[in-house]
DNA sequence: AAGTTCTTCAACCGCACCCTT
DNA sequence: TAAGGGTGCGGTTGAAGAACT
């Protein structure tokens, strides 16, 4: 997957290094440093451009540089940190140990932009759902018998509402902490369901009603499972 | 098995910034 | 202060290998 080298009309090199090349570049460095690039080529005895051997010691030859492999953890810097500063690779890879701006960049167009765009789709799809599950819950909402709780604004809010809302806040909150999403499993533990409503709600008479929350729960799981799929 | 399309990634290119004169 | 050279950055390309038909 390397460009095939040929001879400029300067006769400079380009494409693909060859061992001996690497070598050559490795070992004049090693003993000479390389103060400037631009002069570097001629002293080593390289046909090749100053940037061209700038880019393949930081890239690959330069020492602790690490090559491919990257693990879950570096996965989610990299998206967490192209989050914070957006397409500064040189940035992210101050941040990363080892690896290059390069290498991030081509990770990222060939991983981990899509999974991140998949991830931004699922999230869009399902405020779309919920919106839709509150406009059906508007009729419940107008019985009074269905006004159990009082929100902040003094706006009644249906138990529906609040599933929706809280199925809604559950993805959001996975968009943005990358860390639960992609090193741990999703859990489907049934305490979740007594745990993480208000207090409020019981207290005021709420029973859930369970199979619309798990309407949600299920449209969740169903989303992180299509994406763990792919 | 052969042809075609897709994926991946090393390397190139152009531009902007910084430093020196 | 302007000009010129060197360096670094980010977008893009080219070609090999993989996957698909």
């Amino acid at each position: 997957m390397v460009r095939t080298p040929f001879y400029d009309k300067n006769g400079l090199k380009k494409g693909a290094w060859s061992t001996e090349e690497d070598n050559k570049l490795r070992a004049y460095i090693q003993k000479f440093g390389h103060s400037n690039w631009r002069k570097l080529p001629r002293s080593a005895g390289l046909s090749r451009c100053g940037k061209s051997c700038r880019l393949r010691w930081m890239n690959y030859l330069r020492p602790n540089v690490k090559l491919g492999n990257y693990t879950e953890e570096e996965d989610l810097k990299i998206t967490k940190l192209h989050d914070e500063l957006g397409n500064k690779w040189s940035m992210i890879a101050t941040r990363l140990p080892g690896r290059t701006d390069n290498e991030i960049k081509n990770h990222w167009h060939t991983h981990l932009k899509n999974r991140t765009k998949k991830i931004s789709r699922k999230s869009k799809e399902l405020k779309e759902q919920s919106a839709g599950i509150r406009e059906a819950e508007n009729g419940i909402c107008s019985d009074p018998s269905n006004q159990i709780l009082e929100s902040s604004d003094n706006k009644p809010v249906s138990g529906a509402e609040w599933v929706a809302g809280d199925c809604l806040l559950t993805l959001e909150t996975l968009e943005q902490s990358f860390e639960n999403f992609w090193t741990e499993p999703f859990f489907m533990e049934d305490t979740y369901i007594q745990t993480t409503y208000p207090a409020s709600l019981a207290e005021g008479g709420f029973s859930t009603s369970p199979s619309r929350f798990n309407d949600g729960i299920d449209l969740i799981h169903q989303v992180m499972q299509e994406l763990q799929e792919n």
